[in-house]
DNA sequence: CAGTTTTTTCAGAACAGACTGAAAATTGGT
DNA sequence: ACCAATTTTCAGTCTGTTCTGAAAAAACTG
């Protein structure tokens, strides 16, 4: 019986495996402000690549009913969980997209709209009104408005480039793997 | 005598205008997993445009001594903020990197190098042995072995995409700027 | 409609990581 | 070599987040 308590290291070679990718995309997630649960949530459902109920992902996970539900209801919200209810079965069903680029696409949206355009607003904030009347504008009004500018600017591009990535056709299509790659080749 | 105690809300527009700089900047950082401070202090060096010492930063940014150094310390290391020496000054002096396409570029490879190089790796470590004898390899596991697999893929092409953001020179360039610009441009 | 199962909510516990402050180390001057 | 100025270090405190657990709500069943 080579087995104390509860999480064990090696039942099968493949739930092994599965358990260092559910680790590791854990760690990733704390390092980028993401809660780890909602990682480790989504590592489980994508790389068994079944579907999975409350109660499963609980156990499996160790963690408590109100993190699964609340962290569930989250993963839902931002597409790149599906919610499925089975006939005669009252409890539902978890499932992660499985097409990364996909669930790349969905990320990417998601903190654009959450950040990137909150940030350009902000950021325009920033500057001062310059030159109302003729000589008005001092060298170090207009000095800050050239940094701030030079930010704004950058990040505009990036947006630009973020939503050429996401492609100018709404949420689906899977070209955004071959625009990567090819952007990979332009020449300079 | 319209203030109080300390941090003022309108000493001059234009503190003001560097303020909510610094305090966005704080926000942003904070949301994406790095500390408050040292995205303060850099930008408070950014937007200031002017070298400072331990003890102005201190005090306007209203951190302790310990926490300035720590973090000024680390910003040097990440090469985006400067240390300087001034004859007959004791004290050191800092200053942030002006050029917004080389800050960026900057940090880029260091978050790169520090994250996706490693996850690669570790990525790699959870794919499972696959096929040794004739008919072995199961479906589940060459399943499993796809999704890494694909994982991977991904990952390895947003790294080419950002090696190719970086140039294949050096650290220095700023063709990165119109290598963005262009990249926004290329047509499906 | 009362009983049962499943999900949601949320106040507080537990935790992780940032920040402080004072002591120790370093640096420069005389 | 000594003193003064400055920087670094780090143990402990503090702050903000995540997670738990149990109670409330909701959803379904017979």
């Amino acid at each position: 019986m080579p087995q104390s308590s509860a999480a064990n290291s090696s039942p099968s070679p493949l739930v092994d495996a599965q358990d260092r990718f559910i680790g590791l995309w854990g760690d990733m997630a704390s390092s980028w402000g993401v809660p780890r649960t909602m990682a480790e949530i989504h590592a489980m459902l994508f790389v068994s690549g079944e579907e999975s109920n409350t109660d499963e992902i609980m156990a499996r996970l160790e963690i408590s009913r109100g993190n699964a539900s609340m962290t569930l209801r989250t993963l839902v919200e931002w597409g790149i969980v599906a919610r499925r209810h089975r006939r005669g079965d009252r409890r539902d069903y978890f499932s992660a997209e499985q097409d990364v680029w996909k669930l790349f696409a969905t990320v990417l949206r998601a903190r654009k709209r959450r950040e990137i355009d909150p940030l350009l607003d902000a950021l325009r904030s920033c500057s001062l009104p310059s030159g109302q009347s003729p000589n008005a504008t001092s060298d170090a009004t207009s000095a800050h408005n050239e940094r701030i500018g030079s930010m704004i600017e950058m990040v505009e591009a990036l947006d630009v480039l973020s939503e050429r990535l996401l492609g100018p056709t709404g949420p689906g299509s899977d070209r955004m793997e071959s625009l990567v790659r090819e952007l990979s080749e332009v020449e300079p």
